[in-house]
DNA sequence: TTATACCACGAACGCTTGTTCTGTGTCAAG
DNA sequence: CTTGACACAGAACAAGCGTTCGTGGTATAA
């Protein structure tokens, strides 16, 4: 089932009224764009624009609109952008720089859409610096995105500060008794045990992006 | 001059909105959240973040309100966010599937915004099946973002169908004098070297995401 | 013809929502 | 002490806005 012209004209006002105002628009003022005088009659094409299954509408509300994909979920560009603090760098030999709580303005900000990250809370970006990380499947010039916290379920990929050896390390974790297993990413490589007092979880890490574009050269 | 941990929360509490419905808080849905019961009081706090350059105001509009940056564009609304196509899997022992430049409707959509992707024409995502890719320092599960291309320029990231063997590969790409050589991303192993008949250059990796959020599990 | 969707118009109802006005209490400057 | 800026509460008004109801025109099928 097809849209009507004046469907498709509304659909396209709907968004771009979004994007461009930073709200949807009234049912008036769809039917003031695209000549319709009547409010139920905008109404009325509105239910139809929700069968197809185009846009989601919220009862009662002012500007209760929203553009929806298929699978119900909100999807006009914007909508689901989370910005994440761009901290710094993560290095085998140093700590990494963890979140003050308060205020610390952080020199960059990376936004990233709600298909790659779900949460919100407590995310912090780092910069992967040198090839230590080779193990976790992590690259020199990778990005990670980290959750701050201080405990973890087992299996999580957390980054751990080994106090002994001064190290920083991307491993899964595992606690068994007496001991905590840190599990390379690389199936093939062998884990590694420590004691539980000489590990001190730094934060969960949720993502990692990386970007290959940065060649230049001769075609082939 | 600062904000009140009022102001702060009402700040808080309006970007989150936005977000997460799609449209802008009312006065009183501000209010009843933060705790205030009078309207004419949110509209005097509403007022100190348009002085502080926060959020703007448009009067007489319900919900007229919208997140800014210092610089008084629109903040929330990031124009820059790409849909990509997520066609299919790509595994070692099968070709990848190639979108058809026509009417191919993708089951699914990705967003992913300019931050991270810079390209916007020719692109589709894959995810990765099997641990054949190791080498290339992508796992099961991850995500690749392509852009579809028959030639490459030394150094790319390429995604290349070996002829003889029947197997899709990710890897480097240099050109050699009658030969190609195809480095593996780990540092660690040894270049492949190819016959430049038998390869077949599928596209070119831009980008590869890592969740690694699917794990439940205890407490430690 | 009648029946039945489909699409449209106008008007009215009532809740929603931004705006404004009056009043209160606090605190620092004069 | 007085003044004025600041922060807040409560109430009332008017416009904004979604909803509903009655009506009518135009197809296509029975």
């Amino acid at each position: 089932m097809g849209l009507s012209e004046r469907q498709q004209r509304m659909y396209a006002y709907i968004s771009h009224f979004t994007v461009d105002k930073g709200r949807p628009p009234t049912i008036r003022e769809i039917g003031a764009h695209v000549g319709i005088s009547s409010t139920s009659v905008v109404n009325y094409n509105l239910n139809v624009l929700v069968r197809e299954g185009l846009i989601a509408r919220e009862k009662e509300v002012s500007r209760g609109l929203r553009i929806v994909n298929h699978t119900g979920k909100s999807m006009l560009p914007g909508i689901g952008v989370v910005q994440i603090p761009l901290l710094g760098k993560i290095a085998a030999g140093q700590p990494i720089p963890v979140p003050e709580a308060g205020i610390a303005p952080p020199d960059e900000m990376i936004s990233l859409t709600r298909d790659i990250i779900q949460e919100q809370e407590g995310l912090f970006a780092l910069h992967v610096k040198g090839n230590s990380m080779i193990d976790a499947l992590i690259n020199d010039g990778d990005v990670v995105v980290m959750k701050k916290q201080e405990s973890a379920n087992n299996g999580d990929m957390v980054a751990v500060w080994l106090k002994d050896e001064k190290e920083t390390t991307l491993k899964r974790i595992y606690r068994e008794p007496k001991r905590v297993r840190l599990q390379p990413m690389n199936p093939t490589m062998k884990p590694l045990f420590q004691n539980p007092e000489n590990v001190e979880i730094q934060g969960k890490v949720l993502l990692v992006i990386r970007q290959l574009q940065k060649q230049s050269a001769v075609k082939i």
